[in-house]
DNA sequence: ATAAATTAAATCGCCTACGATTTAATCTTA
DNA sequence: TAAGATTAAATCGTAGGCGATTTAATTTAT
């Protein structure tokens, strides 16, 4: 029992660490676009479906007004995306893609795999690793309820 | 190629929302003692080996000083450590635990096992997400250089 | 039709997280 | 030993991230 728990807080200091890694690694690839990691997650949501309300983008990215809205407002100063509120519902805030974003999509993304690439993480590796991922964030959305 | 383009085939991403899940978990797990996850972090690694500098702590957890420090100001307002600055080397400051910290460590930390047990992860996923985990982060590592 | 409930985004306060700089102490070395 | 390099922690600025509250618009139920 005493090891188990040893083991449980190894996992979770191990997603800790990883995700920081990752995060380190995304910054410092993104850094020369002007790009942040959370923000490069943004054009990757947006790449994939263009035109959503703010809130439909925080719950692909699972993240909240509190967290979006400032990051959007930086991210609209940086000319990637462009705010326009609906004209028929004016709560709702839609996000567009602005040119920069769509230019600069292959340049990135290319970036970006080269540079994953280059850790040398193999097919079966990322599928069993994102399989348990997955796993793992099930069981541990299915306990908040 | 094409759909591993997709946000929700990213490895990244995984690791970013597991952690993530993991922070919310722990945080509310938490908070009727009034600690953060990271605060958390900070006390297991103290309970395993007490009064070292904020280099060492900072080492073990792969944080800087620029994290540390606001963080184990308001650990010492909140009575669970004390910081000392050494005698010997006015340079190095050392953290203790506080009294606070050492009585409600079996009572915290069998709060934690408790809500950790409820997610249902066996021991075996365990072991080979750790396994995976730890596999990809010395990829990670090692591409820093 | 209007009051009440709901919804969407913005705002607020607090806590990480990190790179870069600053400050002060200690160590090296010329 | 005095100047210069190194080290440890603190500080600063910027950017998430989140829970809670606020504001404004739209729905709903009466």
């Amino acid at each position: 029992m005493e090891d188990f728990m040893l083991l449980k807080n190894q996992l979770c200091f191990a997603v800790y660490e990883t995700a920081s890694e990752f995060n380190k690694l995304y910054s410092s690839t993104l850094q020369p676009y002007g790009l942040t990691y959370p923000q490069y997650l943004v054009l990757l949501a947006l790449w994939e479906k263009d035109s959503v309300t703010v809130k439909e983008l925080g719950k692909k990215l699972h993240l909240g007004t509190g967290t979006l809205t400032p990051m959007l407002t930086r991210m609209e100063a940086n000319g990637w995306i462009r705010k326009e509120r609906s004209k028929t519902d004016e709560r709702r805030v839609y996000i567009f893609l602005q040119k920069k974003a769509l230019n600069e999509k292959k340049a990135i993304t290319k970036t970006v795999s080269n540079e994953i690439q280059s850790c040398n993480i193999g097919l079966e590796e990322y599928k069993q690793l994102m399989e348990r991922l997955n796993q793992l964030h099930r069981k541990l959305k299915e306990r908040e309820r």
